[in-house]
DNA sequence: TTATACCAAGCTGTATACACCATATCAATT
DNA sequence: AATTGATATGGTGTATACAGCTTGGTATAA
């Protein structure tokens, strides 16, 4: 947010995920630059890093295309985030302080407007100032890289299906902020990933996604 | 290997990895150019690329400094192999075949002969070569990704260890190699994984770290 | 009418000149 | 002598001009 470069990727990434830019969108570097006040140059460094992440997809002569993923790759993400969601409590977590659950209370409390008032764009902030909460309860500094990594490379999915289907998610994010007030009063970190573990897998369900193939059974 | 791109980053991920640029090395852009015969700006992708992988760190006005892991860095990053290692076996993995399990003996053959006559660099390549072949069998595109990542973030704290302690390594990689042989030939990914779970381990364990604190118990 | 070859426009990739930053050196002052 | 300040030097960050690639359109020939 403080640097230039920073800003400028905030503001692509969170345009990519919530679809401002949808699959198939051809980014040029020329008008970002323009728009931006600033040359190709560190326009050019941003998409670099943007294309390092999975969101974009860089071809000569072409342009910077946003990804589309295939169903493969929508299930292969959200595997992932529920095996490092089940770790995140052995992850050199941090203690959970009281703070903490302030936070987390006034998450539940949005939550709880916003089954009676729907709006995406809180649905989303709720989630986004969520993971940002559990990001930083993860010590293991390599964990936390993945996990919000791959927070981001699955975000926009995520979101496409609420906004095609919203009926019943403000219900859903109301539990699953209770339960993370919850695990977070009890000072559980373990307790903590379990949930986000489970509603990320409910997510899934909800998807649509068993698998490409079979199911992954441990 | 290809594009310039990928034949300059793998140079200098190469030389980072093998320590010919040891922590605290500064790599200057223009040197860089003139060596490869390009300009500052392929350049300026490849260390930012580097950067994003947490091998080296740029700091303006001063230079692109390869990054010193500290010990709470390696214990993360070697919990995560640990962890991620554990399950190969149910990232999707493609089916192992008779020729996997070809290159696998060869990889045996030549642990074997580096038992009677050890040579660092060739058990790197050892390594490395046996480290593409269980990559290529994570069917998860994410998996993989990560675990490729990792990978590279760790080799040089193990190849410094070899390179210090040589005494026992050869024995140990027959040993791994001995193991994945026999996995790969039972066809079975899990313990293919499992495998690698344990030799990472026993690396951290050589390494001198159970950890910053206490270690992790699931 | 259709297919093919060429061409032009616009994009990304590259090279280079310039601006800004960090640091070491050296002189001046206390 | 020690310290502080200016300054020169060499680095990365940025802006811009140019080269190479892709693609859509068009003209021409079968």
């Amino acid at each position: 947010m403080y640097t230039p470069f920073e800003s400028i990727y905030t503001s692509l990434r969170h345009r990519i995920c919530l679809l401002d830019y949808p699959p198939g969108t051809v980014l040029r570097e020329s008008q970002l630059a323009s728009e931006f006040g600033v040359s190709r140059t560190p326009i050019r460094a941003v998409l670099q890093k943007l294309s390092y992440d999975g969101l974009i997809n860089s071809q000569d002569g072409v342009g910077n295309i946003v990804t589309e993923p295939g169903d493969e790759e929508i299930f292969d993400i959200y595997q992932m985030r529920i095996k490092l969601a089940e770790w995140i409590g052995y992850a050199r977590p941090r203690e959970l302080t009281d703070q903490d659950h302030d936070i987390a209370i006034a998450l539940r409390q949005r939550a709880e407007i916003l089954t009676q008032k729907f709006e995406i764009s809180e649905y989303w902030m709720i989630n986004h100032d969520q993971h940002l909460l559990i990001s930083s309860v993860i010590g293991n500094s390599a964990m936390r890289q993945m996990w919000d990594q791959l927070y981001y490379r699955a975000a926009r999915m995520w979101y496409q299906h609420i906004r095609d289907n919203p009926s019943g998610a403000a219900d859903s994010l109301l539990a699953e902020t209770t339960e993370v007030c919850r695990a977070i009063y009890e000072k559980n970190s373990i307790a903590l990933g379990h949930v986000q573990s489970n509603y990320i897998s409910y997510g899934l369900k909800n998807l649509g996604g068993a698998g490409p193939r079979d199911a992954v059974s441990e």
